[in-house]
DNA sequence: GATAACGTATACTAAGTAGTATACAGTACA
DNA sequence: TGTACTGTATACTACTTAGTATACGTTATC
């Protein structure tokens, strides 16, 4: 079983120990997808779903999407956007912060959120 | 005619007044591929090739490969990994930035590379 | 005026993506 | 003990990706 279907079904099979409706049937219906088609991603059967497929399901487990994105192998296609329109400037920063500690990044994220400039 | 297949079009055909070798033909050969499928990507004929071959275009156009891949339309997948490893931490630097002007995301690049730590 | 190199038209393909639709066997419960 | 709901097996499909292989008419050159 892959990682993106072991994740999905533990924390779809959590929900459900307080809600029934978390059944395989319920959420795809209310995802608007088959049944069968979530019981094969859930077991691995198939490839993670697509980006917006994969939104939804983020969506009905209640967890980040960015991170059930990154468990499917995909970056977000909003972000991919950012880094296009100037792919050098993006290039090098990410290539920069690679091995760089999650504080060092986060110190970054702050900066800029907290606009020191 | 694609922006992708207009720009290689020209830096090659830019390139071979000076040099012969840079024509549909000997530029193919040398990376591998058909002529033919060469001269349908430059024609927008077809779309932009993979990631693979696209970063050897850039190679024998002389330009940078993330440029050329933005192009086309991606981003590079070892960019893609190092996001992936932190998707939150990536995320919100990234969507921060979105709408910074060039000089503020230099700013961070340059404080990331000469390690103000 | 042959021949070598040129760009391209045409036809084809193997593999991957992203699912649908239906039917079936097991379980819960009333 | 029927019926309602469960998860899943099976078969199928339309579209996209990423090219190859061959042949054809045109230009350059020697």
């Amino acid at each position: 079983m892959t990682a993106f279907g072991r994740f999905t079904r533990d924390r779809r099979e959590s929900l459900r120990k307080e809600d029934p409706s978390f059944s395989v049937r319920r959420v795809a219906q209310r995802m608007g997808i088959q049944p069968s088609y979530l019981s094969k991603v859930e077991r691995g059967e198939v490839p993670p779903p697509s980006e917006k497929t994969t939104r939804k399901l983020a969506d009905e487990l209640g967890v980040d999407s960015d991170v059930l994105l990154a468990m499917a192998g995909k970056v977000s296609s909003d972000l991919q956007e950012v880094i296009r329109k100037r792919p050098e400037l993006f290039a090098e920063l990410i290539r920069g912060l690679k091995k760089m500690p999650d504080h060092t990044v986060l110190r970054l994220v702050r900066e800029v959120r907290d606009g020191e400039w």
